[in-house]
DNA sequence: AAACTGTATTATGAATAATAGTACAGTTAA
DNA sequence: TTAACTGTACTATTATTCATAATACAGTTT
């Protein structure tokens, strides 16, 4: 499903967190589609059934997932949240990161087409390719 | 100076390093300034001096500050850095923001808006106001 | 020499991350 | 009902990281 670096000092739970998130926001997991369950992704991963569920939570609080006693995890449709919080936080954050990137030297143009193309290439997602 | 969270789960000396790169990016420290001392940073923020040298030591390999013994810590010039690894790693984090960002309903032209107002401030900044 | 600077080292306590093991509750299918 | 799944909760243990404390040393400035 996807690799994990056990050598970085990003926690793994961390990792699980951003790689899963990624994988719902490319819609290659789709809404309400299930996924994997706690003890099959440890076993897969290698890694302790309770790191996977401290990842699982995480994506739960944050909106990404639901999950459902007995039955399994799932991908939550319409995560157009109404969140304040976490809209001003991501905001305050893209804010710094395109400030350092500009900083860096990186061209206001090319930040712009970055978030056009992401921008295209999600609402155009629909489309049979 | 600054204000830290004592009780945010971001280590000091990260909130530090955030804080500074602010400031620096800000011009509001500018090119060859000298930066507090560690032992006077670490008084006026009570907190332990070697807490104080991690971020600055942390700031230099990011390229930010250069440090002399017996003299102290500058704000380093010309951050256009050649550092194609530093770049590559801004780019990435910008993408994954960027997608949380519009997956979460910021619209694209906000994002855009955004940068441009960055840039704008950041290249006007030369001008005396 | 005195008072600054950065830097390095060792030790200690607190918090966090990851593991291991066990247990309980709800779902599903035989 | 039973068996095999699911999520969830809890305790305990180990390793790592964070922050502190206390020194120490080297270079600079006056």
């Amino acid at each position: 499903m996807f690799e994990l670096d056990m050598r970085s000092r990003k926690p793994i739970y961390e990792q699980l967190v951003e790689k899963i998130k990624e994988l719902i926001m490319n819609e290659v997991l789709k809404a309400d589609e299930q996924l994997p369950s706690v003890r099959a992704l440890a076993t897969e991963l290698t890694i302790n059934p309770n790191t996977i569920q401290k990842a699982y939570r995480e994506l739960e609080s944050q909106g990404f997932i639901y999950s459902i006693k007995g039955k399994g995890s799932f991908v939550n449709p319409n995560n157009q949240t109404r969140d304040i919080e976490k809209i001003q936080s991501v905001k305050k954050d893209l804010e710094k990161l395109v400030l350092e990137a500009l900083y860096l030297g990186i061209p206001a143009q090319e930040i712009i087409k970055l978030v056009q193309d992401l921008d295209a290439s999600k609402g155009g997602g629909e489309s049979h390719d």
